[in-house]
DNA sequence: GCTTGAAGCTACAGCAGCTGTAGGTCGTAT
DNA sequence: ATACGACCTACAGCTGCTGTAGCTTCAAGC
């Protein structure tokens, strides 16, 4: 029988993190000691694995909710995870062209630093100047 | 004299937007009508414009507070500008590294994706199986 | 059996940076 | 005079945790 802080230290989540994932309906309610502490088994380490580790790939609680869903029912299609696994893939592309974008602005932007006065600091110059700049209207994804 | 939804319009910012970036200190407290109703001038539209743009380069409130400081004090030096945006250079790359990172592991997972049954999806496997994964324990930086 | 200290418990507030809602008031065109 | 869109305040909610306060339980050592 696990108890929350060993888990904790497996799978490096922090012990509220895991009682949050309960309460979000992550993870199972799990049985109790007579004191009314946690305590966990080999299969809810397991679960909390494959959380932290989407996390990690930075799928959203409610992606993970799915691919658990599927990972609960094994006869079911693949598909499914393929489609959310695509998603969640075509997201890091679009974040990184838009990162990109900004890469090359605020490059440009301080290579033309003259290294004087802010008054005619190029930095905020181009941040003033909208008018110059690569970026749209829409807010940096993040 | 302009009202507040023209400066949304105008910046692409939605109007409680304007009015949280006055709470929290960002844009001044601007005049009133008799009615109580905001009154702008072009100088609270430049600053607005200022800090959409700023965010849109994913600057921090914050950040962002210290370069409206800069560029109401022209004749102060221009390195501090230069280096906030250099910090946030070095995050954007950092943030890229890391996607770049998530965009190798995705794809793997799903080009060895069979197709077939959820009890052989690969995108399943690997998540359950964090040792053959690129990642480390960090959470993922947004 | 008793003590101690680490680890656990609940409940709740707070972070960034907004966004949405409810319930009301103001401004202006007709 | 009235209608209606734009405005007002106040507050709750979003994501995904993290931190705190104040308490209880567990396990090891004596």
């Amino acid at each position: 029988m696990l108890t929350i802080g060993y888990l904790a230290k497996m799978t490096g989540t922090k012990v509220q993190t895991i009682r949050y994932y309960e309460q979000v309906g992550l993870m199972p309610e799990p049985g109790r000691t007579d004191g009314g502490q946690r305590r966990y088994g080999d299969a809810e380490l397991d679960r909390l694995s494959f959380i932290r580790h989407a996390r990690q790939l930075g799928f959203s609680l409610d992606a993970i909710r799915e691919l658990l869903d599927l990972s609960d029912h094994p006869a079911r299609s693949c598909e499914e995870a393929d489609a959310i696994a695509r998603r969640q893939l075509k997201q890091v592309e679009q974040r990184m062209a838009r990162l990109d974008l900004l890469r090359l602005e605020l490059e440009r932007m301080i290579e033309e630093c003259s290294g004087g006065r802010a008054a005619d600091c190029r930095v905020l110059e181009v941040l003033r100047d909208h008018s110059e700049c690569l970026t749209d209207h829409e807010s940096i994804g993040t």
